[in-house]
RNA sequence: GUGGGUGUAGCUCAAGGGCAGAGCGCCGGACUGUGGCUCCGGAUGUUGGGGGUUCGAAUCCCCUCACCCACCCCA
């Protein structure tokens, strides 16, 4: 018999698990309706050329590829792919459709990607994004308000210690450049800083040496980007980290333009939500390849890896339209949003509610009409009813509905069948009542409402 | 992809060459109109899979698979 287990990597969300999951993806996306975003959706399936090549080669080789089909298949050759971010297919969207989108084009997208990963924790092969982005502008405007949507839609989720890091390609090339680390180690020496809180200032140092960069240009580095990095939340703080960098790079353009847009997005974010959660890090790199200006990463204290990241992007679009166009989003990670959630008890109680409010017990098999049309007697009042579908004893139908959660149950017998009434039993107290079929429904709706005396 | 660890009943775990077990859960009964509490009874299973050593393997060896941890990378 074939295992039952899914495939690796992938996940079955059972009842609970989706009722966790469809709570945060609807705070997320209310968050970003409100900041206008419109909802988009893209197939899971991408022509293979249109993602291969945008995200380094560790990418390329994470892509979930789809081998030709029909007498082709045994060429081994892939012409399709799973999307492997929400990012890509919208910059194809956005070429693809540019006679009829909207100069700025804001849209968020709620749906699944595939990487070919190894699954850790909060690591899984197919897992959720929710993306929040913007093209058609190269305003820092548009950072400044993905950074506002990313921090509160996780201040609506109840995360109090979420910080934003935020820092910019172009400060982080200048930095390298000055130190005199060669363009082609650029990589290798934002791949060790990257693991700055990680492994510690000696620990990047140990692995400069190994990737064949001088130390005294590693202590440079670490010791313009390492030391801000260190740094608190601190409005005081990021402003200090920034000039010190910006005396460093003195003479190099791109990072000191790069440093002034950094500022500018940190005064307007002080005007958002996302105010108190700002970290400048200039230690932040970024695997994907495709960012071009601000990068930010959306980390708590309690999980090694991001909660979600982004940056601007101005190239992307322009690899599939020839004609540039400026774009910026940003991507909360639902999966460990979820982890970190499911950790510290997040979850407002009434997500747990199970599918019922009340459960008819059936007599007999000649009372199944009746129970149905009970039923749809109570569920045209609004309750949620369930038909117990067996003439069971009632021991077990009423086990049955301790076992499931369903709170009350309506029993209908001869003696209340002769006196025209039912039976209702409240499985949360044990208490039970005969109630004229009439105000069945009444009575029922009553025992729902949480008793308010006493506690308002 | 690299290194280490763990795989035994639905779940948590014992047994470390000699008849595969306990707790919880599940099912049935005590209770033929009522869940929880109690008591009684029952079934748990190719010991992840394959091969080898042995009179005899859950146990020792080899291979393989799955999961966990640390790297690498990422949301």
């Amino acid at each position: 018999m074939a295992s039952t287990a899914p495939a690796r990597g992938m996940r079955d969300f059972l009842p609970a698990d989706v009722r966790r999951r469809t709570y945060v993806i609807g705070v997320i996306r209310g968050v970003y309706e409100r900041y206008g975003f419109e909802p988009l959706e893209t197939p899971a399936v991408e022509n293979i050329e249109t993602l291969l090549g945008k995200y380094g080669d560790e990418g390329n080789q994470l892509i979930f590829k789809i081998l030709k089909r029909g007498e082709h298949e045994a060429s081994g050759q892939a012409d399709l792919a799973l999307r492997y971010d929400l990012t890509v297919p919208l910059s194809r969207v956005v070429a693809e459709h540019r006679g009829t989108l909207p100069k700025y084009f804001k849209r968020y997208q709620i749906q699944p990607v595939w990487r070919a990963d190894r699954p850790a924790r909060g690591r899984f092969r197919e897992f959720y994004q929710c993306d929040v982005d913007a093209t058609g502008s190269t305003s820092p405007v548009v950072e400044a308000e993905l950074c506002a949507a990313a921090c509160e839609a996780m201040q609506a989720l109840g995360f109090s210690d979420a910080v934003l890091r935020l820092n910019h390609r172009a400060v982080l090339t200048g930095v390298l450049d000055v130190a005199g680390v060669p363009a082609d180690k650029h990589g290798d020496a934002l791949v060790a800083l990257d693991k700055l809180d990680k492994i510690g200032l000696d620990g990047v140092k140990a692995e400069y040496e190994t990737r064949g960069l001088r130390p005294e240009v590693a202590d440079t580095v670490l010791g313009i980007l390492g030391a801000a990095a260190l740094s608190g939340v601190v409005a005081a703080d990021n402003a200090a980290a920034l000039d010190r960098v910006e005396a460093f790079v003195a003479g190099h353009a791109e990072a000191v333009a790069g440093i002034a847009t950094m500022r500018t997005v940190l005064a307007l974010a002080a005007r958002t939500p996302a105010a108190h959660q700002l970290r400048v890090d200039l230690s932040l790199a970024r695997g994907l390849s495709y960012y071009t200006g601000c990068i930010m990463e959306m980390t708590v204290p309690d999980l090694a890896g991001s909660l979600g990241g982004g940056g601007r992007y101005d190239g992307l679009v322009g690899m599939f339209l020839g004609q540039a166009v400026p774009a910026a989003g940003f991507s909360l990670g639902l999966e460990r949003i979820l982890v970190v959630m499911g950790e510290r008890a997040m979850f407002p109680a009434h997500i747990a509610a199970t599918a019922a409010d009340v459960l008819i017990a059936q007599w007999n098999a000649d009372t199944a009409g009746d129970a149905l049309a009970l039923a749809h007697t109570l569920r045209a009042g609004g309750l949620r009813v369930e038909v117990y579908p067996d003439a069971d004893k009632l021991g077990k139908q009423f086990k049955y509905a301790a076992a499931t959660g369903v709170p009350l149950v309506v029993v209908e017998g001869d003696d209340e069948r002769a006196a025209g009434e039912l039976t209702v039993k409240d499985l949360r107290t044990g208490e039970q009542q005969r109630v004229p079929r009439a105000q069945a429904g009444a009575y029922l709706k009553d025992l729902l409402t949480p008793v308010a005396s006493g506690s308002l």
